[in-house]
DNA sequence: TCAGATTTGGCACTAAGTGACATAGCGGTC
DNA sequence: GACCGCTATGTCACTTAGTGCCAAATCTGA
């Protein structure tokens, strides 16, 4: 399918949107400014995107997503505790990937006070929230419009928002820092907190 | 507190600019035509909102405080459902809060389809958590700063959005009904079950 | 009624975003 | 390799969103 090449394209922009985001602000940075970084005529920037402040979705949307599809992968007979602490120091693996974490935790610490920049991270978040239902349908083996699921799928999401906004602002306005077992911690304990469906403890074996 | 004129300013306008999305879709609303529509220069519109699609938060903020300050006054010995069930039906006072109520739920029935108006809500929803957590902090006898309040306000927030987004496309596209007692049931349904702290059974009596 | 402060309008301006058409790149086919 | 259709991109003129600046209006209090 040729629509993740758009996507990269998007996403490549957004890397570039995202520094100029971090570094002088939404308002100091202009569409010309993000589209001569991205190495793009200005006409192909508004061609991917609705405005300026969606430029930056597709770096919430995809450490968003890395981290659904990550328990994508969850399998039914563990813990959310115990898969997180297995698997979540793997989730970024490559260079890129943990400059894109870095980048979008950076402006999640913005949120308060840069308004566009939550937009961007709410709607990105609504994304991550759809791909979550299916996964939480799968492995509550219920149907993924069935209102419970959706209901999960929201109360989760919420509580890994809250969880991340809590890490980024103290990480990068108050300069604290987190070791990896504490993240892990308080994302499961969140998550398992906020589920309305008992999806957190291993599920009894199931056939299929 | 003159803010509140402000406030009273931009609702008018928000009221005038959600009758114009709903009409045309917020492509095809200019700037222009709400600012003619509210009775003001379109320079005076640009100083209340920070984008043609912000012009509808006010609506969904007041909507969203409507029901956020009906729980501020939720006495400590009632539970959830029969303090829905007692208030919901006269949390819409007036003609203008009915149709107030009316112009936000249309416009919820459109957020698959227009993201300007997603992102307006969101925002709005954001703001209405804020409120919320002062209201589920003084309920559980704990401090507004506290992560675990501030969890629950953001599953709880959750779980109504998803209950109001899914009642409003009901009803607005396709054409279902609701009645009072259903609507209470769903809504406290769902914030009991995304409720985080035991807040929505009546409270062990306690001074103060 | 006057002074001072705040709010609004008018207008010129910058920046965001679109429409229409030309061009470049990129398989496939012969 | 030349030709073709297809899609992505660029160019440029244009509309609309949004700001800066100053003047007019409105509000406030003595």
């Amino acid at each position: 399918m040729d629509q993740s090449k758009i996507e990269q394209g998007r996403l490549a922009v957004a890397r570039h949107a995202a520094e100029l985001f971090w570094r002088d602000g939404v308002e100091k940075t202009s569409g010309d400014a993000i589209a001569a970084a991205a190495g793009l005529s200005k006409r192909t920037v508004w061609r991917y995107f609705r405005s300026k402040e969606a430029c930056i979705e597709p770096l919430f949307h995809v450490t968003g997503l890395r981290f659904v599809e990550l328990l994508r992968a969850w399998p039914r007979e563990v813990s959310i505790e115990t898969y997180l602490h297995e698997t979540l120091g793997s989730m970024l693996q490559t260079e890129q990937e943990i400059r894109d974490g870095v980048a979008a935790a950076r402006l999640i610490s913005r949120l308060k006070t840069e308004p566009a920049i939550r937009c961007a991270y709410l709607m990105a978040s609504a994304q991550a929230e759809d791909a979550l239902v299916a996964i939480i349908a799968a492995r509550a083996g219920l149907n993924p419009d069935d209102f419970d699921v959706k209901l999960c799928a929201a109360a989760a999401m919420a509580a890994v928002r809250v969880v991340d906004e809590d890490i980024c602002t103290a990480t990068f306005t108050h300069g604290r820092r987190f070791e990896h077992p504490e993240v892990c911690d308080r994302l499961a304990a969140a998550i398992r907190t906020a589920s309305t469906l008992p999806i957190c403890d291993p599920l009894a074996s199931q056939a299929g």
